[in-house]
DNA sequence: CTAAACCCTAGACCATACTCTAGGGCAACT
DNA sequence: AGTTGCCCTAGAGTATGGTCTAGGGTTTAG
């Protein structure tokens, strides 16, 4: 049983196009076509697959993804290489979720201030602040005037 | 005091192409000018630039941080528009942080696999369904193949 | 045998987020 | 006054990752 890029496409929520484009790309050669041109995926090319889905989704860039793919064609030789390209990653990823985790608490920070019942006042303080600022360096104030 | 371009761009780690573009782009209208025509950026613009960048980094579009500074510039009547915001965009972190976790785990299944002692005996399993499966459905075999 | 529903490629087009160039003004030092 | 090093805008160009169209072949049910 092999799999059309249609079933293909529902199973992976990948689009047709992007299925196309990610083989124009070098990140499908693993995808055998039928005698009719068309492109007949296996269960095994569909791990590999969710693999790049994988690396794609943590935001690797569509070359290394390629390089990487490129190493699992040539077999078990490029296993070093393999590992390196994973372990960098990997880094990366650690990377960007301790960013993402500080950015987000910082979000929260605000958001408790939105959320609480002085917020008006707390925002009232800080605006009042800014606008002093400007006006302490003859700056033009750039914050909408109330309208009594 | 205030900063010229120049030393915000060094402050936050922006381009000063980055910080002209976040200007054109309507992300920067707290940001006033000196009689040269100069941006002059005062603490408090750095604060809400720091916002920005916090946005940025969890992959806020541009046209949302907009939407935000917009809030941000009329005053506290819009705080529950802010609150809206800032609450679905942390929605939408947790959502990446959940994803990211699960794919992480994932590529770290991947590398122990490629550092364990029998990396080789397992990935050669592994291409060995694979070219089966091709051979089964009646495929070329898109592998490369060893010359021993 | 034909219509509907697939499949294919090449290549144009689009969105997003920068990044840079050209042309010109301002500020400070020499 | 000239040179250096900033600043400005407008707009062109780039990188990335799709998304879609045109033109054409295949498969399947009626």
């Amino acid at each position: 049983m092999t799999y059309t890029i249609k079933e293909v496409a529902e199973k992976t929520g990948l689009s047709i196009y992007t299925l196309r484009f990610y083989d124009k790309q070098g990140l499908l050669p693993f995808v055998s076509r039928n005698s009719s041109g068309y492109r007949a995926f296996t269960t095994g090319d569909l791990q590999l697959l969710k693999t790049i889905c994988c690396l794609k989704n943590t935001d690797m860039k569509i070359s290394d993804i390629r390089q990487y793919i490129t190493y699992v064609m040539q077999g078990p030789s490029s296993i070093p290489e393999r590992r390196t390209l994973l372990q960098a990653h990997q880094q990366a990823i650690l990377a960007k979720q301790a960013a993402i985790e500080k950015n987000l608490q910082e979000i929260e920070f605000k958001l408790n201030i939105y959320t609480s019942p002085e917020a008006e006042t707390l925002v009232n303080q800080e605006l009042a602040v800014a606008q002093a600022e400007k006006i302490a360096n003859d700056l033009s104030n750039p914050f909408q005037v109330k309208n009594a």
